[in-house]
DNA sequence: AGCACGCCGACT
DNA sequence: GTCGGCGTGCTC
């Protein structure tokens, strides 16, 4: 009697592969495996196991089990729903989930022990170290806690009384004690906490929407559900997801602080011993809070329990490349497979999560009281019609003016624009040629600083040239469009008194540099700040009453599904950082519509009213959350053959009641780094199973090597 | 993803 | 006459 064991394997192959159970092997689901591919032996984890009946054809036997570590039934079955789910090879998040063992274990670590020789001099530091090397540590350890100096230590082994071995390296991960006291709640956080907590209590798959303004103090209530959650288990594991690396730190910080051990961290910035120090101490339960970015949702989890996704909205949960998924939604996802409660959090929710609320599906905790004193700013347009800034200008007299008034309080401005560099266009004014990247149709943005322009797609970048590269005409090249280095110069011009400073990505490269002038800005060392959306959240500047909005329009144009979803929650966190302290403050969008819903919603600082005008609006055309969405991106070097492989797909298209097929179309970026690139969508209703609808496509075709087709559900990026 | 097999140009 | 270019296909 022999088994057969299914094994997924971290490759790009459209199902798990039989191999034959060797006798005595003994194998498990979610063991890790070494199993033989070709000519080589691959990482790969047992998915199914079945009793052979005779008559296959000969299967290789599997070469042996990798590690004691073995991925938890949820972790393999989350990891088969996700590629089901994206269409894409299981291999791809296989690969994700296995990261963490993948990665080189930590270096051994030396430790001493006592070898029972007394020793030869018995001096007084000698026998703080005899005392203190009761129990293992390192030799530089060792003579710390003794309060000597490593050579006494270092004596002490070389004449034989103490011994020096190395030991596996084991990280310790307390448990976390949720008895500690946790914050003082006030009563909208405490309701909100006693919702959360009698949710986790009734147990099983839930998703509640904590919802509630900049300040009102969300990490709190969702503490208090984690801290309800492991202490209602003693194995119970939380998972509390991140949209950027940048904000782990803090989070990490308020977790040790609430719960008196360090949580594992989890994102591509931990180095690999540390990643899979936390991987394993995740899959034998060790470690039981994880904070980390969206990754962190294919770790090992024996035990969850809670999953918290902080800053639900943000779009950085989208991962846009290799496989596709919205981390957000897995998280959903994963909760049901295992059971779990989910937490999505946000000052301003997707739509698709608030549809959600409203539905009843999600559980709705609003919470409305801001924290402190603090009162929201005044909102005012100015609309660009009537007061246009001079030719050649970006700041309208109205805003100016207000600037002024700021400046000669004594108190601080921040001007925001989403555009990084000092002008997203150059063009040729004798031939009109406009300055593109090299095999790609995107538009260099110039940059003062560096004196260069750059492709932000590509990360191209060229000095700018003194003649047109086109018609050779001298002096001719001028720069179109303002970016934050331009309307850096252009106050500068107009307040030369004030301490003007740029905070964009091009300024500010790392964390620490970000942090200082964060804190020159909240002392009061900077006076005007033009910040891209870098500068947007999470910084509390008291000193801080006027927020310009230089191009409030910028995320409503593009035909981008989702851009004046994004305008909205970029003003309500640029606008919300005006006047938090005793100050009101106030902000000025400078806008071409005023009319818009999403500028008079803002005005009116009315969230429901713009999101029951634009939920109208997606209703109408069937869009998500009423709709579903997909983009087939095919992208070849050859145009010709590309042409005739989109021609083919779209014949193949399959009918379906419910779906529409748009395309093939040149995909808005047509041409990256030389491939020409032709999109599909896809719209369906609801009801329809898009992702069995695009795996149908999919195998009706057969791509030349040359092909790439990329499917991404749940499309985010328009470009 | 590797790595093999398979048909058309410049070399001992 | 061969060595080798990478296009296509397979790996349980």
């Amino acid at each position: 009697m022999s088994r057969i064991a299914s094994v997924l394997l971290p490759m790009p192959l459209p199902e798990a592969f039989d191999y034959a159970e060797p006798d005595g092997m003994d194998l498990q689901l979610g063991d890790q495996v070494s199993a033989p591919l070709g000519p080589r032996l691959l990482r790969g984890v047992v998915v199914g196991l079945r009793e052979a009946v005779g008559g296959n054809r000969p299967l290789k036997p599997l070469e042996g089990i990798l590690e004691e570590t073995r991925l938890p039934p949820g972790t393999v079955e989350f990891v088969q729903w996700a590629a089901r789910y994206s269409v894409d090879w299981p291999g791809q998040p296989l690969a994700i989930a296995l990261r963490g063992a993948r990665a080189p274990k930590p270096r051994p670590v030396r430790v001493t022990a006592l070898t029972g020789v007394a020793p030869a001099r018995p001096t007084a530091a000698r026998a703080k170290v005899l005392e203190a090397a009761a129990v293992p540590m390192s030799p530089p350890d060792l003579a710390r806690a003794a309060g000597v100096g490593v050579g006494v230590v270092k004596g002490l082994i070389d004449e034989g009384v103490l011994s020096v071995r190395l030991v596996e390296a084991v990280a310790s991960f307390d448990p976390p004690d949720p008895s500690l006291a946790g914050a003082v709640l006030n009563p909208s956080q405490a309701a909100a906490a006693a919702e959360l907590k009698a949710m986790l209590a009734q147990g099983g798959f839930n998703v509640a929407l904590l919802d509630g303004v900049t300040g009102s103090g969300k990490t709190e209530v969702y503490l208090e559900a984690a801290a309800a959650a492991l202490a209602a288990d003693p194995g119970a594991q939380v998972l509390i997801l991140l949209p950027e690396i940048a904000l782990t730190q803090a989070v990490i910080g308020r977790v040790a602080e609430r719960f008196g051990a360090e949580p594992g961290e989890w994102h591509s910035d931990v180095a690999p011993p540390a990643r899979r120090r936390v991987w394993e101490a995740v899959a034998n339960g060790r470690c039981r809070i994880v904070v980390g970015a969206r990754s962190a949702l294919f770790l090992p989890f024996p035990n969850l329990k809670l999953i918290v996704v902080d800053e639900e909205h943000d779009a950085s949960f989208k991962q846009e490349e290799g496989f596709i998924y919205q981390a957000r939604d897995l998280a959903v996802a994963r909760g049901k497979i295992e059971d779990a409660g989910v937490v999505l959090a946000s000052a301003t929710p997707s739509l698709e999560s608030l549809r959600n609320a409203e539905q009843g599906r999600y559980r709705w905790l609003r919470l409305s009281s801001r924290h402190g004193e603090a009162r929201l700013p005044d909102i005012a347009l100015i609309d660009l019609r009537e007061s246009p800034p001079d030719p050649g200008r970006w700041l309208s007299p109205a805003l100016v003016k207000a600037m002024g008034e700021t400046f000669a309080r004594g108190e601080q401005t921040l001007l925001f624009l989403n555009r990084r560099g000092y002008a997203p266009l150059v063009l040729c004014k004798a031939c009109g040629e406009r300055m593109t990247a090299p095999d790609t149709d995107s538009w260099l943005v110039e940059h003062r600083y560096s004196g260069r322009l750059v492709c932000h797609l590509t990360g191209f970048s060229m000095p700018k040239p003194k003649a047109c590269p086109h018609c050779g005409a001298h002096d001719s090249l001028v720069s179109i469009g303002p970016g934050v280095e331009r309307v850096e110069e252009e106050a500068k011009g107009l307040f030369p008194q004030a301490r003007v400073a740029v905070f964009s990505s091009d300024t500010i490269f790392d964390a620490r540099e970000a942090r200082r002038m964060i804190e020159a800005m909240a002392d009061g060392h900077i006076d005007i700040l033009v910040a891209t959306q870098a500068a947007a959240k999470g910084h509390n500047f008291p000193n801080l009453t006027l927020v310009g909005v230089v191009d409030a329009d910028l995320g409503l144009r593009g035909g981008d599904l989702r851009a004046a979803e994004r305008t909205y929650q970029l003003l309500a966190q640029a606008t919300g950082r005006a006047g938090r302290k005793d100050r009101p403050g106030r902000a000025l969008l400078q806008t071409w519509a005023p009319e818009h819903a999403v500028m008079q919603a803002l005005a009116a600082q009315d969230r429901d009213a713009f999101v029951e005008a634009e939920l109208a609006e997606r209703e109408l055309a069937g869009l998500p959350p009423f709709g579903r969405l997909a983009a087939v991106v095919v992208s070849g070097l050859d145009p010709v053959q590309l042409e005739d492989f989109v021609r083919t797909m779209a014949h193949a298209a399959p009918n379906a009641a419910g779906v529409e097929v748009y395309g093939p179309a040149d995909a808005p970026l047509s041409l990256i780094r030389g491939r020409r690139r032709k999109r599909f969508l896809v719209r369906a209703d609801r009801a329809v199973d898009l992702s069995a609808y695009m795996a149908t496509w999919r195998a009706r075709v057969r791509p030349p090597a040359a092909i790439r087709v990329a499917i991404d559900i749940d499309p985010y990026s328009f470009l």
